[in-house]
DNA sequence: CAATGTGAAAGACTTCACAGCC
DNA sequence: GGCTGTGAAGTCTTTCACATTG
């Protein structure tokens, strides 16, 4: 997937409520539904049959119900799912109830496009916090951010409140980046930068490389070049990493 | 998933060398190999062990070897790989040896920090078109390229020669913009909008959304804040999808 | 009747463990 | 002795098909 490497199905020793132990494939494709979802409703659309938001959502219908059957049981038989309850309750089970401040370390071309990615917000994050080491950009503003010397992350890190970061610096420097975030406490990390990351196991750590995502396509259109075209379907692909 | 839906472990009909048939899950795998070994190349390491190259690329040396050997064997028993010829052999399968031409729909701030990825052309993609909606951007140059009008992309793709489209569009128009990438011959794409595009069974689509992996890691914050945090081992994620 | 929720079957992927080779 | 290459076992994921329910 997008996926996740030791993909436990995160069981739990249940607390308080339910001890869910939902599996990571389904975990990576909730985010999709929601989007699905706020779609319908935004175009008016109260309710939902699985099949319609299968299609919406670019996934098959079976794997739709059995996703959301982890959830609990939100549909009614021979209807469907109400749109608004339904996103309702995806919201509450990945976290978009909450507002999450995010960190970004490494202010280049893609830093800061992802801090000025309008689309964050209405997905429930907010930009909190901008580092970078080049003294040159240590003090301007980006979207009314002041963007902190990189020396100073421990404190940013304290002042800002941040619980994810998102790391976009250059490979070299991302494995101490990590080590700091993690010696300050942080236990989600996307990563950006194009190295493996280590980090303790309770930290949970991401990794898109855009080069990679065009390398795997440069494979199959390979592939279609020297005339091996399948003997069986192909095609249609989801996340980074994906999930899978 | 990085992973990619509908996932034919790509059958072929060999013609003339062999039909391999390299799962999807391997091939999601293979840049990550070839990065690990120009690490170790540049560093003057001439020859790895499955254990220490796996290291390097975060996955389990079984596994490695497990996908190596989809591709050949191109290792020494009791001595391991040699970094030169396995970084040839991969690069070859995976069409590194190419410099494909890319061609990118949306110059926003995506967009454009995607051009001046430095790094792409280090993976053998050289960004060859950029195009927009927006007439004011039209005829400014970026890195050296001008900057096309979308009603003219069919002819800028003919001009360009582009083989691989990444898509940095808002999402209401990426359908649209996708459908004529599709008319215009184009077989690989790279979606950045926050939309599921539909294309014929022939083309490979591959998604990143980042706002998706944010939510994802979300879900895992979460669950940590809520104190249920694991029975057993978790963590330590790998591609964008890629999921996966 | 229509559409959910879910056991059970099929399939894909990962990991183990060891035979075989240098 | 050390390390690759690989059948076989184990695990996770997807899909099927149908009993169940509003």
């Amino acid at each position: 997937m997008s996926p996740v490497e030791g993909a436990t199905p995160v069981a739990a020793a249940g607390a308080t409520a339910v001890a869910k132990g939902i599996p990571e494939a389904t975990v990576a494709r909730l985010p999709g539904y929601l989007r699905a979802l706020n779609h319908l409703s935004d175009n008016g659309v109260a309710t939902v049959s699985s099949g319609d938001l299968a299609d919406e959502a670019g996934v098959n219908p079976a794997q739709l119900r059995k996703d959301l059957s982890h959830l609990g049981s939100y549909g009614t038989r021979g209807v469907g799912y109400s749109v608004a309850y339904l996103r309702f309750q995806i919201g509450r089970e990945i976290g978009s109830a909450v507002d999450w401040p995010v960190i970004i370390i490494g202010v280049g071309n893609l830093g800061t496009a992802l801090a000025q990615n309008a689309d964050f917000g209405s997905r429930g994050f907010r930009v909190v916090a901008l580092v970078d080491t080049n003294s040159a950009l240590v003090g301007t503003e980006i979207d009314g951010l002041t963007i902190e010397h990189q020396d100073d992350l421990r404190r940013t890190l304290r002042d800002s409140g941040a619980r994810i970061a998102v790391i976009t610096t250059p490979p070299d420097s991302a494995q101490a980046v990590c080590d700091e975030l993690v010696a300050c406490g942080i236990t989600s990390i996307l990563n950006f930068a194009a190295t493996v990351l280590s980090a303790p196991h309770e930290v949970t750590v991401r990794k898109v490389d855009l080069g990679q995502e065009l390398q795997i396509l440069a494979y199959h259109e390979q592939r279609k070049l020297d005339g091996l075209w399948p003997a069986d379907d192909d095609v249609v692909a989801v996340v980074a990493g994906e999930a899978p």
